[in-house]
DNA sequence: CCGATTTTGTGAACGGGTGCACAAACTCTT
DNA sequence: AAGAGTTTGTGCACCCGTTCACAAAATCGG
């Protein structure tokens, strides 16, 4: 029974999976669920029902013994951990392919996201509309980030420019970069830095694929 | 000193750092660097110089020391281990924003990943042409998973069709899935899944951003 | 040829995450 | 009201990954 609260004391596992089970919650109430078990939770979630326990228990107690969880109720309470009580006002820096699709991307509003700017180097990008949304450039991110009051950026431009990039989302305060440009980029103490690859998952999957092939019992032997 | 080649005895961690590496020493052969130290690595890389050490030691002997590790040759072992001697050929499932986005990416090449198809269940899609490649039916799967020698699939649909087209895919004889559709599927043993979720990440940073404006000092204080 | 210098490869300690197993707590039925 | 059944919350043991620290091995200068 934690009595006091745990604010900042949460596990970067648990951080991680903690979006999961909102996912999951969400469906489970759209299929008109109203109280679930940590076994449910962790079937719709994809992972161990003693791992649900253990992290929701580092939120404190939302469950009631014998009964399960209320899944609005503890929906709420996750959403309020992570900081998702007003949607995060997001750039896309990069109009190309990728950042276009990201920014009609539909999935970001329910979770709590919105975004609220695009912007690009490439002048005969600057003035185009992407979803509602006017493509500025680059040379506004300063001015935008105060206007459009943003606090994340998505990187997706070529790996070349992306240093740069990282560089003048820091200068203009922000503290939250994704970056999808495959390259390893270098961010100041403070800064918190995602990377997403889609080659580098592939390549993974790959040695694995690889693996099997030379375990395969379907190949020549002697 | 590992006499005996350690094949399939590679850590998961390990392995999903050596598609860094591979990528951290194309950049410094385009440098003209011919040989690197693992301090060097590691900072291309963005990880620690032990880890290198370390992860490369599972691969075999291939530094020298007081000398560092020859780029090129590095990269041939690195890109032997994970299979990349010859380009796997990719599906992408779903020619929305996202799937065109990927089917036109023009980062798969270096990385050995080809994309060999893309599958829609959208009539008016389909017969389209996205970078070269015919968007056909995703009824096809299973000969163009045949013709097209296809081993690897990324799932770039909505999220209520994702497991029926992983059950598809599976039938079809793969074992490699990358998902891109935000709800958790199954996959029976012996098949490789991935996901990517591009809220996820974002709701991550949200968290960590969501501490930090609770212990800002900039925040009203008594 | 030898000592100084560099850098690898690895043993060992440490920390965090996962999963089991069970007591505590709640509901339901009789 | 009491026992049977269910499910949470958590102590504990195990395992994997990271980092430190150092001996072994190579180069270089004199």
């Amino acid at each position: 029974m934690t009595i006091l609260r745990n604010p900042a004391g949460i596990p970067d596992a648990t951080v991680a999976r903690l979006p999961l089970y909102l996912r999951a919650l969400d469906e489970l109430a759209e299929q008109g669920t109203d109280v679930c078990s940590s076994e449910h939770l962790a079937n719709a979630a994809g992972v161990n029902s003693a791992i649900v326990r253990k992290d929701l228990s580092h939120l404190g107690s939302y469950g009631t013994r014998g009964v399960g969880y209320e899944v609005t109720y503890l929906s709420e309470q996750i959403a309020t951990v992570v900081g998702q009580t007003q949607p995060w006002h997001v750039a896309i820096i990069g109009a190309g392919h990728l950042g276009s699709a990201l920014a009609a991307y539909q999935g970001f509003g329910p979770r709590g996201v919105k975004v609220a700017a695009v912007l690009e180097a490439d002048p005969e990008l600057i003035g185009t509309t992407i979803d509602g949304v006017v493509v500025r450039s680059i040379e506004a991110l300063t001015e935008v980030v105060k206007t459009e009051d943003i606090s994340m950026a998505i990187i997706a431009t070529p790996p070349a420019a992306a240093q740069e990039i990282v560089d003048r989302l820091v200068d203009a305060g922000l503290h939250s970069i994704l970056n999808f440009a495959p390259t390893a980029v270098k961010v100041p103490d403070g800064v918190d830095l995602r990377q997403v690859d889609v080659a580098v998952e592939l390549q993974i999957l790959g040695y694995h694929a690889h693996q099997r092939s030379a375990a395969d019992p379907t190949a020549v032997s002697s």
